[in-house]
DNA sequence: CGTTTTTGACCAGCGC
DNA sequence: GCGCTGGTCAAAAACG
C-alpha cells in the first residue's frame, strides 16, 4: 500500500479498500459538539437512510474513498452530545461487539466509521474461509498456509478526542504488537481480547493530524460479556441499543452518556448469525 | 509466579 | 517481480 494512503485518511484504513475514516480537520472536524460519522458502504447507507426519521440533525459522511467524502444529513442521525460516544459505542458494538470509553472527565469527541461490516457479512465465526482457502481465519500460528488470505472480521471503527490511548470499554486487552505508521508519528497498538475464546482485535492509533485523536478500530465479535465497570453501567437506552445491536454480548458502560436513536435494524442484519446463546448473556 | 508489554522478525497483500 | 507496509508471532523483559 504504500502511496496510495494519502496524508490525511489513517493508513490502516486506506488499506481497506472498504473503508475509510472520517479526516479530522475535514469538513466538519471534531469540535466541542460532538461530531460522529459514520461510514457505512452503500447499501448499508441506503437502509440507513431509509429507517431514520427526518429530524435528525447531525451530519454522518461516508469515506468510503478519502477524496470522495460526502456529507449526509439526509443519513444524520439524532444522537446528541452526550449520546455520541454511546453512539458510536453501540454503533460499534454491532459491528465488532465492543466499544471504547473515554477518557473519563474529559471532553471527549466521536467519530465512527464503519468498515467493513457488511461486505465481509458474514463473517462469521472466525473459521469460514475467503472461499478458496478453507482454513480457519483465526489461526493463531504464524503457519498460515501460503495463499491463505486473511479473512477479516467486520470492522469499526471511531475517533474519539481523547488524552489516553488505551480507552476503558469493559473488556480486557492484551497488547500483541505495535507498529509505527507511515505517515504518522505516532505509533499503531495492536490488541486482542484476553478472552481465549474471544478473537475479537483492537487497534489503537492517534491520528496524524491531530494528536489529540484517538482512532479506535474494533475487528470480531465478542463472545463473552466484558469484565464490568466499577461505576456506571447501562442506560436503559443504551442496552437496547447495544443489545439489538449487538449480538454478541457486548457491553457498553459510560456513566453519564445517553442514547437515544437506535441504528435501524437493518444494520444489524449482516450479524444476526452471530445472534445465538448469548442474548441471555445480553440479558444479565 | 502468572500475566502483560515490548520489540524485532516474519509473512501476506498491494501497488508500481 | 519487487519493494513497501500492515498485521501477527513469539521470546524476552517488565510488572503486579
Amino acid at each position: 500500500m504504500a502511496d496510495e494512503e494519502g496524508v490525511d485518511p489513517p493508513t490502516e484504513f486506506a488499506s481497506d479498500s472498504s473503508w475509510a475514516l472520517p479526516v479530522p480537520g475535514g469538513p466538519d472536524s471534531v469540535s466541542d459538539t460532538f461530531n460522529y460519522f459514520f461510514d457505512w458502504e452503500s447499501a448499508m447507507l441506503s437502509e440507513f437512510q431509509g429507517n431514520l426519521p427526518p429530524d435528525h440533525t447531525q451530519e454522518i459522511e461516508r469515506f468510503d474513498q478519502p477524496d470522495r467524502t460526502e456529507t449526509r444529513p439526509d443519513l444524520a442521525g439524532t444522537f446528541s452530545v452526550s449520546e455520541s460516544f454511546a453512539g458510536a459505542a453501540a454503533a460499534a458494538s454491532c459491528v465488532s461487539g465492543s466499544v471504547t470509553s473515554l477518557n473519563p472527565g474529559g471532553s471527549t469527541d466521536v467519530l465512527i466509521s464503519n468498515p467493513s461490516m457488511s461486505s465481509s457479512s458474514s463473517e462469521d465465526p472466525p473459521e469460514k474461509s475467503t472461499g478458496s482457502g478453507g482454513k480457519p481465519s483465526e489461526i493463531p500460528s504464524k503457519v498460515k498456509k501460503k495463499g491463505q488470505k486473511r479473512i477479516r472480521q467486520p470492522r469499526f471503527a471511531f475517533m474519539t478526542k481523547s488524552e489516553v490511548d488505551h480507552l476503558e470499554d469493559g473488556y480486557r486487552w492484551r497488547k500483541y504488537g505495535q507498529k509505527a505508521v507511515k505517515n504518522s508519528p505516532f505509533p499503531r497498538s495492536y490488541y486482542r481480547c484476553t478472552n481465549s475464546k474471544c478473537t475479537v482485535k483492537k487497534r489503537v492509533e492517534r491520528s496524524s493530524d491531530d494528536s489529540t485523536i484517538v482512532i479506535t478500530t474494533y475487528e470480531g465479535q465478542h463472545c463473552h460479556h466484558g469484565v464490568g465497570f466499577p461505576r456506571g453501567g447501562f442506560i436503559n437506552h443504551e442496552a437496547s441499543f447495544a443489545g439489538q445491536l449487538v449480538p454478541s454480548g457486548f457491553q457498553f458502560h459510560h456513566p453519564g452518556i445517553q442514547l437515544h436513536r437506535q441504528i435501524p435494524p437493518s444494520i444489524t442484519q449482516s450479524n444476526q448469525e452471530y445472534v445465538t446463546d448469548e442474548n441471555e448473556t445480553m440479558a444479565k
